[in-house]
DNA sequence: AGCTTTTAGTAAAACGATTTACTAAATCGT
DNA sequence: ACGATTTAGTAAATCGTTTTACTAAAAGCT
């Protein structure tokens, strides 16, 4: 009735009367030119008939590796965050490594619990959304801890590190293109009273872009816990009412714009002819809502992919001459019906 | 430059002048009655002060417990899915467990691959959405591999098992009462062509509905890997065409209304007068599309905590009493615009 | 007081791999 | 044919816990 225990290295030893270390360099193919053809052969036939697995709390416990890697979304029920972590799994795992993975909340108290709970686990690498207000933790952790630390969706300029981001700007810059040759002239911008690098670009990008096209800015700052709440409709319906002039609105994130669409839908505004709009970020809900919006998506599959492969990379590499992984990639316009050309222009 | 040695017990031991068995017997608050107040007192100051922290990867070995429970999902990245994933998450981690995630994508070689990949490594329990014919592998992980196995979603009849699902015959009941109350006379069904239990449950809580109010059945079953794709938009179309009589839908699952909600979006077919529509699981794409679209809801918290809880307890009860952990909460139907009843009735 | 029991602790053997340092036999060079 | 090197392998230490089996000292009992 209890679980037959598992066959170990030692079974194998006595059972073939081979030495264990032979037996461990065949596992691991470091067998190559010390030990003979004949005797791999009989290992590894051996192994295979019995279906022997290494177990890995003892490898882990012997070299200090766990094979772990641990992905610190800022929510990872978020379906941008589920996306990349579902592609990122898929890569690590053929890569012998798994991932475990957690929500920050944005919080730094929760993250640094966080991150202490999984230090003890002897994690090989983090992945990490850092929260607002974490950038000298994130430094302690890669300079004094010096933990592998791939820093994803944002990152800073005071110190080096390995991140994957967004060219945040040039998305801006791009939609407020779009509005501008649909005709608009009044173009806000609603976003987020942050200092993260992702939100502080897309404002700029905003702001430059409407500069040079000489064009009043309208903008709108929700607090962070703001943004999915009822409060949050408040002060979108409010900043519309304010501005009646208002003929196109960039949100800054997608849950801006469905919070956004809440208030526009109630107000029985008309999408694109009274307010044309897009959102950063891609969801489906924004291909079938009618009418569909256009968005700035981000290439999901190229960033959770140089996400995990920069990690490994980094795990891989024994050379600690301090070489790290950037990577920004760039963002596409996906124009649907809520970006049509005004009629009368 | 290189990561400064973690302390270990015979640090503390020598440290202290302590046996690491006394040091042990503390950290693992098996001290009661055992060791004086005096010698707790001190180790766990100076456990505090310098901060020691067991080393997991020697207790695993030691005890062959890892503390990490798998959750392998039909599909991380589909939201309800990844928000069960993050409140388990929660209740997980207050508990001193880990958890992984993965996806099965319905696929039982996929799924067989990811158990014996996770087998090795030690892991305590298996959260499993089993994909189609995955009945005797389940049934063999439980009683031969006698590994601690939670199912969820779905559950078999033919053998006892540990699951945690949703009443979905009677979610399917409150589902078409709906209709019939609304008015509606020509219900149809969209389903998948499936052995899932919620799947067949949701058919039979239609059929047996049907009947009660001697109404006409209209059915129309997708093959799994059509739910997303244009092929299963076809045959959606298809089977609206035929069938013009249709006034009402019962989608089987989300991703089956919204490939339905986009043929309808394309044939200008309007909710709710044409056609009323309700779909199985809630997203916030059916609260925001127009009109919002009734679900029959699932206890997602509710469930999440069970799934976890029950799991928890089957990892803690020493007795293999054989008692198993069966839940099956009800779901809710939240009715929207997208069933208004008809003017005329 | 003399015996048993309890208290407060310890030494050492696991757990299952990896890895260092070693060796006997075979091959090589001259 | 002799020492030097290579080949093919091994024994044992180690990683950091938990746990079993033990013990000296103190307390309890009559």
């Amino acid at each position: 009735m209890k679980r037959k225990k598992q066959i170990s290295m030692k079974d194998i030893s006595r059972e073939l009367g081979i030495s264990m270390t032979t037996i461990s360099f065949i596992v691991n193919n470091k067998a190559e030119n010390k030990i003979s053809k004949g005797v791999i052969k009989k290992v590894e036939d051996y192994i295979e008939k019995v279906g022997y697995k290494p177990n890995s709390s003892a490898q882990s416990l012997r070299t200090g590796k766990s094979k772990t890697i641990v992905f610190m979304a800022e929510d990872i029920s978020d379906p941008f965050f589920s996306a990349i972590a579902k592609q990122m799994e898929e890569i690590a795992f053929k890569n012998g490594y798994n991932i475990i993975y957690c929500s920050t909340e944005n919080n730094r108290e929760r993250t640094l619990e966080l991150l202490s709970l999984f230090k003890d686990r002897q994690v090989d690498a983090f992945i990490i959304t850092p929260p607002e207000n974490f950038e000298n933790d994130l430094k302690k952790l890669i300079y004094e801890e010096q933990q592998v630390v791939m820093v994803f969706d944002r990152h800073f300029e005071n110190f080096n590190h390995n991140y994957v981001v967004l060219e945040n700007f040039e998305g801006a810059h791009k939609a407020i293109e779009g509005f501008y040759e649909a005709g608009r002239r009044n173009i806000a911008f609603v976003g987020i009273e942050s200092e993260l690098s992702p939100l502080v670009e897309r404002h700029q990008g905003y702001l430059k872009t409407i500069k040079n096209f000489h064009l009043p800015t309208y903008e709108l700052f929700l607090k962070f816990d703001q943004v999915k709440t009822q409060e949050g409709m408040v002060a979108i319906r409010n900043f519309l009412e304010i501005h009646p002039s208002i003929d196109s609105i960039l949100f800054a994130t997608n849950n801006l714009a469905i919070n956004g669409l809440r208030v526009i839908r109630e107000k029985h505004i008309k999408i694109p002819e009274d307010l044309a709009i897009i959102s950063f970020d891609d969801r489906d809900v924004f291909e079938l809502y009618s009418p569909p919006i256009s968005v700035i998506s981000q290439p999901i599959s190229d960033l959770a992919e140089e996400l995990i492969i920069g990690t490994l990379e980094m795990l891989s590499s024994k050379k600690e001459g301090m070489h790290f992984f950037r990577k920004t990639l760039p963002s596409k316009l996906v124009v649907r019906e809520s970006l049509t050309a005004l009629k009368d222009f």
